[in-house]
RNA sequence: GCCCGGGUGGCGGAACUGGUAUACGCGCACGACUUAAAAUCGUGUCCCUCACGGGAUGCGGGUUCGAUUCCCGCCCCGGGCACCA
């Protein structure tokens, strides 16, 4: 299928193009400025990731698109060609990560001027360039001047097989990003920026954030903000202390153990006082055998040992409680311990069942029932009751009530109240005889809570709150039942159902509660008031909080999941930390104008292997002087991760080659924020978390003057292989661009896929649907054969496509865009000859999606000029403003049929001429029209009875 | 388990702010051209019905003159976090 040879054509413009950008960075006056991004290499194989190029094409289109509307365009190409992927090309290949760099962005630059993306490629910057990230260092030391860099001992991953350690960024579960291995944990000095102190502004400025809910969402959740409160509990005949962090304080007093994480460090002081140390010692060992899989294959079955003679004084009682240590228990969250409510939270539950414990319900769930909702002002009374599933042994079907009369639409089971002198199984059995007339009942169960439930009696004008105590019973045969007695039989019909049909049967919420309770065996949810709980009983679980632990002499507090940033890598590789160790004035930044601390020439920049930066063994670089006091101290040999310069690489394109400052603040203000990045949904939590923050730290010190970098987000879907699974070698169901441009054209490549599907989602691959675009180009490039000067014109459908295509791209909504072209050439295909004007029009707006072969037609039909630097057309509203509108009517909400007019019709002339409709007629006869609704441009809409 | 997103023909998908559901493309069927095939062009293509008409946007209910769109309950798929107290 080749009527247009797509390869010379291709060929053709690439090599005219070569050294012209189709839109450079320009900053004219009076123009309105556009800053886009993306982060996607497209190469595929040797270290690079394998993809597709759709996000570069959609950004590519864009650009061109934004540039030819007349705006300044900022569009800098994509990071991560000088990254993660250059760096493991130079390990594998042992060449300098210099030179793997350079070859890197050389073939970077061929595959995208093989797709027609084509611009100023003077902006470009790298990681290796000292000029760049003399201003990472630069940040750096003024972090480290706030405090906001410090040096930490923590143990951090190490993988055996890099022989390097590695932050949680460069982790897939437990597993070593770059070579699959599991790591280990291992004690190291690191460097760490306090990210969690600008956790808060990280989440509010969220907020404003015109970004997708789920990048967002993921965000808060990896930020993980939780309020709470933290109480400490006194530890019996001993001085020491145990500070917890909970978000239930209202259930301290159903407390009725402590766990500490066995990892903790200070887990050691009370070593000397148990009396199963040597027990105690070997869980200690246990746990810290475990990797993180093991911990969490194992499932959530609880392990944990208890520190004999260690007891805990719960500050709001009194009481004694035991301390456990247990795996479940995170050093890392928190205070490292917990108080632990058994009733209340899932974990303790699991734990106080196998290592029984006591469990005390301190909260009663209690749902307000939204079929006879409390009113205001009506009396409050107390009602103990009972609420019994009976179960026919021999059907295995549940007895439920039908209500009647007040309470007609209500089934429940079978429940009354508790009599003065009865225990609640004997209300229970009475019950049974009362309402269903059966004896010979066993009980089964009893469930360990009490709920309750809130509604109105009307009738006495009286707000109940039933205390319900709920029990299971069983009855061996339903054959010796007795008569129903006639007043029971008048308030409720007894039916029996199969036990699948129980919960949807069952009508207030509250008992639907019940039955879903006495099926499981959990802790209870956490809503409802106190009990147990001393002078806060029947306080909420809200208005106890705050209560309960004021009580308790806590205080209210906030955790978060997040936590610092381990900074600092045992690379040659990466920018090196530009702090000197001095023995009189410990760590010290070196000096602005010593900046930057450049990468020394060594023999093998491989891993030591002893966890050191290969930088240490070059004794000529490491030692130096103090800057401070001019003593001989020694330079810091680790080196940053690739995420450092990544977190404000946009900056530095505004101004590439300022050697003056990070960036000049009136181009800053200019062109920032980026307001179009692109990117994949992998960086939604690591990099655009650590970009966020650098910025707020920038903007701290003055560097920047806006609080956000990014505007607009969008994230590309994946393109997934024909059989919808992930491409990958390993199923070597890879498509190669390449071969694609090779057998179609890169047009053709670059329609399909802005085509194919939304440009956020993941679609399948499906070179079949890819003919489509193919035919598409084809029947472009076919009309031109009858275009004339004084050729057909459809004015109509040409505006609508100007403003569709404008305003889709505008969207990211290339793929109807893309339609509406279509439908346009299948309206000039038609004609037997099209203005010349109409088509070079179109051809314009083809241009973005479609370079090579738009700018071919257009030198064709005599344009000097590159298409790509024509201006994009304008949308003359009033021709569609005076065009027709088709109108449908409707009658009682159907469609009876449809007519044309004016579109500045009267609202009478619309409805007049609606009812003359040929459709319309037969549903108008004999009826009374009661309504009339119009919707200008639209519809009209009658109602008849 | 918790949170987010989604469910529309045989397939990819479209539908402005509640206003003619199924645009556009793929596929399929029939026809034209051809000795023939491919390519190309034309016509048709949600389901039931000869028709009138009726029914369909995961399922059930609600609000409305009118619901893919809003509300309530449920099912399924995708993604994120996950012993985070």
């Amino acid at each position: 299928m080749k009527s247009y040879d797509h390869k010379a054509i291709e060929k053709k413009w690439q090599k005219k193009w070569s050294d012209t950008a189709l839109y450079k960075t320009r900053e004219d006056e009076g123009k309105e400025k556009y800053f886009i991004m993306d982060m996607f290499p497209y190469p595929s194989g040797d270290g690079l990731h394998v993809g597709h190029p759709k996000g570069y094409i959609a950004t590519d289109v864009y650009a061109r698109f934004k540039s030819m509307s007349g705006c300044n365009v900022l569009h800098p190409m994509g990071w991560d060609a000088f990254g993660l992927p250059a760096e493991n090309y130079a390990i594998k290949n042992k060449v300098h990560p210099e030179i793997a760099v350079k070859k890197n962005v050389a073939r970077f630059k061929e595959q995208l001027e093989k797709i027609g993306f084509n611009y100023d490629w003077d902006r470009e910057i790298n990681t290796t360039d000292p000029e760049f990230y003399k201003w990472t260092q630069w940040a750096f030391v003024k972090m480290f001047e706030r405090g906001l860099a410090f040096e930490s001992h923590e143990p951090i991953n190490w993988c055996p097989s890099c022989k390097t350690g590695l932050a949680n960024e460069d982790l897939e579960g437990n597993v070593c990003e770059r070579c699959g291995t599991v790591v280990e944990k291992k004690p190291m000095r690191q460097w760490v920026l306090k990210i969690t102190e600008y956790a808060d502004r990280l989440l509010e400025d969220l907020e404003d954030l015109p970004w997708s809910e789920s990048v967002k969402e993921m965000q808060r959740n990896w930020i993980g903000r939780s309020e709470g409160a933290s109480v400490t509990f006194a530890v019996k005949d001993s001085d020491k202390k145990i500070e917890v962090f909970t978000t239930r304080p209202d259930t301290l007093f159903g407390a009725t153990y402590m766990v500490l994480a066995p990892e903790h460090a200070f887990v050691s002081d009370f070593l000397e006082v148990v009396t199963n140390r040597k027990e105690v010692e070997v869980y200690i060992e246990q746990t810290a055998k475990k990797t993180e899989i093991e911990r969490t294959a194992e499932g959530k079955e609880k392990t944990g040992v208890v520190l004999d003679g260690v007891y805990a004084v719960n500050p709001v009682n009194n009481e004694e409680i035991p301390v456990y240590l247990a795996d479940y228990v995170l050093a890392t969250y928190g205070t490292g311990a917990i108080m632990a409510v058994p009733a209340h939270d899932e974990r303790d539950f699991a734990f106080a069942k196998k290592f029984n414990l006591p469990i005390r319900q301190v909260v009663v769930p209690c749902a307000d029932d939204s079929n006879n909702p409390p009113q205001e002002g009506f009396t409050e009374v107390k009602r103990d009751t009972v609420i019994v599933h009976l179960k026919d042994k021999e059907t295995g079907k549940y007895a439920l009530l039908d209500w009647h009369g007040t309470l007609e639409g209500i089934t429940t089971a079978i429940m009354g109240g508790i009599e003065e002198g009865q225990t609640p199984e004997e209300a229970v059995l009475a019950e049974i005889e009362e309402e269903a007339a059966l004896a010979g009942v066993t009980i089964i169960k009893k469930l360990e809570w009490i709920t309750a439930a809130r509604y109105c009696a009307s009738h006495k004008k009286e707000n109940r709150l039933a205390i319900a105590h709920v029990f299971l019973a069983e009855v061996d045969s339903v054959k010796n039942q007795g008569e129903i007695p006639e007043d029971e039989a008048k308030k409720h019909t007894l039916v029996w159902v199969d036990e699948s049909e129980v919960l949807e049967r069952l009508i207030p919420d509250h008992q639907k509660q019940v039955w879903s309770l006495l099926q499981r065996d959990e802790a209870l949810p956490g809503y409802g008031f106190l009990m147990n709980s001393g002078k806060f009983d029947g306080l909420t679980v809200e208005e106890a909080k705050e209560k309960v632990t004021k009580h308790a002499g806590g205080k209210l507090t906030t955790q978060y999941r997040l936590q610092d940033w381990v900074f600092s890598r045992q690379r040659y590789w990466g920018e090196p930390i530009p702090i000197i160790h001095c023995e009189k004035c410990g760590p010290v930044a070196v000096p602005e104008e010593d900046l930057p601390v450049i990468l020394p020439d060594v023999e093998s920049y491989e891993p030591t292997g002893t966890g050191e930066s290969p930088l240490a063994n070059i004794e000529g670089w490491v030692n130096t002087t103090c800057p401070t006091c001019g003593a001989p101290g020694k330079r810091e040999t680790n080196t940053m991760p690739q995420w450092a310069g990544s977190s404000w690489y946009y900056l530095r394109y505004i101004d590439p080659k300022n050697d003056k400052e990070l960036v000049d603040k009136k181009k800053e203000q200019y062109w920032s924020p980026v307001d179009m990045y692109v990117g994949g949904m992998e960086h939604a939590t690591r990099h655009l978390i650590y970009s966020r923050f650098w910025h707020k730290v920038l903007y701290d010190i003055g560097a920047v003057s806006y609080i956000e970098p990014f505007q607009k987000l969008y994230t590309v879907g994946l393109i997934q292989a024909e059989d919808g699974r992930k491409m990958s070698k390993r199923w070597g169901n890879v498509i190669n661009p390449d071969d694609v441009i090779d057998n179609v054209g890169a047009d053709t490549l670059r329609v399909y896929e802005m085509f194919m599907g939304p440009f956020v989602q993941a679609i399948a691959w499906s070179t079949d649907h890819m003919t489509g675009a193919r035919r598409f180009l084809e029947k472009v490039y076919g009309i031109k054969e009858k275009v004339s000067d004084d050729g057909e014109m459809n004015e109509l459908v040409l505006h609508q496509t100007i403003q569709k295509v404008a305003r889709d791209v505008q969207d990211f909504s290339f793929n109807t865009a893309i339609s509406q072209l279509m439908i346009h050439t299948n309206d000039m295909e038609k004609r037997t000859s099209v203005g010349t004007e109409e088509y070079k029009t179109f051809l314009k707006l083809l241009a973005p999606f479609a370079p090579h072969l738009t700018e071919e037609l257009w030198s064709e039909l005599g344009g000097t000029d590159s298409i790509h630097l024509e201006e994009w057309p304008v949308c003359d509203e009033s021709i569609l403003a005076a065009a027709t509108v088709t109108v449908a009517v409707q009658v009682n909400g159907k469609t009876r049929g449809t007519f044309e007019a004016a579109p500045d019709t009267e609202d009478s002339e619309l409805v007049k001429k609606a009812k003359e409709v040929d459709g319309v007629k037969p549903h108008l006869a004999g009826k009374e029209v009661v309504r009339e609704i119009v919707v200008k441009g639209r519809m009209v809409s009658l109602v008849v009875k």
